[in-house]
DNA sequence: AAAAAAAGAATGAACGTTCATTTTTATTAT
DNA sequence: ATAATAAAAATGAACGTTCATTCTTTTTTT
């Protein structure tokens, strides 16, 4: 196989270990001898392809942040009607977090730890930008309340990140008519009542 | 000073002092030396009141979180009427993590990561029951939309925990005005819509 | 044959926990 | 009430283990 290839291939394949790992036991319950098993590495080369392990996990942020948002913005353009635009957004998010369960519980346990560096945590944030541009369109259009972004986002996204937590405990399992009623009450919560 | 209260006081500036240092570092970052040196305390003496850092990690967590739902119930009765019983208790639920923001940012992370053990987990869910049984004589009544407990508390309560986050690493302000911006989104995105 | 990549073993630091002692508190005898 | 003694609480140092990281050697690629 090409070198270049195979390079790939062990990154992603520490980068896909370090989530399985963190997910299941935690940042700092996670050894390095552990995610080089996993990925099928001696520790030694971990280093290789990464300056530490803290660089390690910061990398995977961005990396699985990046394709969150890439999948979630894929099928919406910036001239789309507020309410169909963000019903669009919406439920890709929640298809990403239905069907790439183990990306997005990552996220959620990085989002609501401090095990990120702060200069990665923004680094995320930016990629989200296509909603809060929605989201200033809809105020300026009276469709959305003029709240605060982090309210916006409190209420009509981040509470999908509580129910996958919730279907990986095995409390629950989500399904599609809970994800419609979810939808709804994203709406609900962040639209201007007429 | 007398002997049990010195023991109390001891117990107290440790759980205090687990709060403190996991909040700000996360569970597997902060050492019990750490906790020991910050309680004023011995190293060795953390292990007279709790079995090991788990056990106080899960103590910590079941005894705040009674706290919390103490506070949030304190003046909540059966008898009161959904729309008031709801708002009464969500606005205490959110006094809280106002007022108590330590406390209930160490809840949040709890929630949020593997930190604790699923027994002690389930002891603190069982707290939440006046809530649930609201919801349930609301949704008998029509007034509350017919949704999974999960979905309820993931639009009415949950995201307080993210604004108290957000808060917590300095993104914005949770003032009173926002307050009431989120109570309406939470009633909102949870009431039959007629 | 030289260079690059990868490996496993080695290292030093940090951690949770325990142990041997000391200090404090409670009980008893005078 | 006071001194002597027993019990309990608390301590700091030490232990064994685990971990992130590095070093030296081996394997693979050019």
């Amino acid at each position: 196989m090409a070198k270049l290839q195979k390079s790939i291939d062990k990154r992603n394949a520490l980068i896909k270990a370090t989530i399985e790992l963190v997910n299941n036991n935690g940042f700092h319950a996670t050894p390095m001898s552990k995610i080089a098993k996993m990925a099928k590495v001696s520790p030694a080369t971990i280093y290789l392809y990464f300056d530490n392990k803290q660089d390690l996990v910061n990398k995977t942020y961005v990396e699985v942040k990046s394709e969150y948002t890439k999948y979630a913005f894929a099928t919406y353009t910036k001239d789309m009607p507020i309410k169909e635009g963000f019903e669009l957004i919406w439920k890709r998010i929640a298809d990403f977090k239905l069907k790439e369960c183990e990306n997005a519980m990552f996220l959620a346990q990085c989002d609501n730890t401090p095990m990120i560096d702060e200069p990665s945590r923004q680094e995320g944030i930016k990629h989200l930008q296509p909603l809060l541009d929605l989201w200033a369109r809809g105020k300026k259009e009276g469709i959305i309340k003029p709240m605060s972004d982090y309210l916006l986002y409190a209420y009509a996204i981040n509470p999908l990140s509580f129910l996958m937590i919730s279907q990986k405990r095995g409390a629950f399992t989500l399904d599609k008519s809970h994800i419609e009623e979810a939808y709804q009450s994203a709406w609900n919560s962040i639209k201007v009542c007429q």
